[in-house]
DNA sequence: TTCGTGATAGAG
DNA sequence: TCTATCACGAAG
């Protein structure tokens, strides 16, 4: 990829495994108008066997699943309060990619304004931050996030160190490392936990 | 630590 | 109808 060049993440990328996605797509950019961040912080849900899940309790989420191509936006209301940010994934397995911290890189007086603050540590920290202070709400619901330029991902260059860890906020499925991390950022919503004796690999639970 | 908030689903 | 359950965030 030349100096500048930006290339947008397309709907191949998410027609793989939902933990190769969510891993994958820590460092990638996501533009939003004209807000833009670095993805920190992610997680992996799967449509089988993960508890976790939507799709496990929720028939509508099966539905959308069922009518939507990988890439779709899933946005959904937690809490009364907070919209968050999921990325559909239809590879060998399905599921979604959770959004949940970036790094601000542009539109800091907007999404200062949006969020009430100052200061870009907290702008993006957390998965309900990020939606408030890109202004993504239940009207971006099933959006296609692999065509328009100006609501996308995109790749950028370099390596990313991405940490795997246990999921947060969950009371089921909660031990399952399905968390991924740009090690040592900032702009997570929480601190990795640190199992003692644990040793992390660099790549995530798979090598893939 | 506690509490607000509303969509969703399942029970009665 | 009613109730439980949240992939959260801010204040205290």
């Amino acid at each position: 990829m030349a100096a500048g060049e930006r290339r947008i993440v397309t709907a191949q990328f998410f027609e793989r495994d939902p933990l190769i996605c969510a891993r994958e797509l820590i460092g990638t950019v996501l533009v939003w108008g004209s807000c833009e961040g670095i993805v920190v912080e992610s997680e992996a849900y799967l449509s089988v066997n993960d508890e976790a899940c939507h799709t496990f309790m929720r028939p509508s989420t099966r539905a959308f699943l069922a009518r939507n191509q990988a890439g779709a936006a899933y946005i959904y209301l937690n809490y009364g309060v907070h919209w968050m940010l999921n990325v559909t994934v239809k590879g060998t397995d399905e599921g979604f990619v959770l959004v949940r911290a970036m790094e601000p890189i542009a539109g800091f007086d907007l999404m200062e304004k949006r969020r009430g603050l100052t200061g870009p540590r907290q702008l993006c920290s957390g998965p309900g931050k990020l939606t408030q202070a890109f202004a993504i709400t239940i009207r971006d619901h099933e959006r296609d996030l692999c065509c328009d330029p100006k609501h996308c991902f995109y790749h950028t260059t370099g390596m990313f160190d991405v940490v795997a860890d246990e999921r947060i906020g969950i009371t089921k499925a909660a031990d399952l490392p399905w968390r991924f991390t740009l090690r040592g950022s900032p702009f997570v919503s929480r601190p990795v936990k640190q199992k003692e004796g644990a040793i992390a690999h660099p790549s995530g639970v798979r090598s893939g």
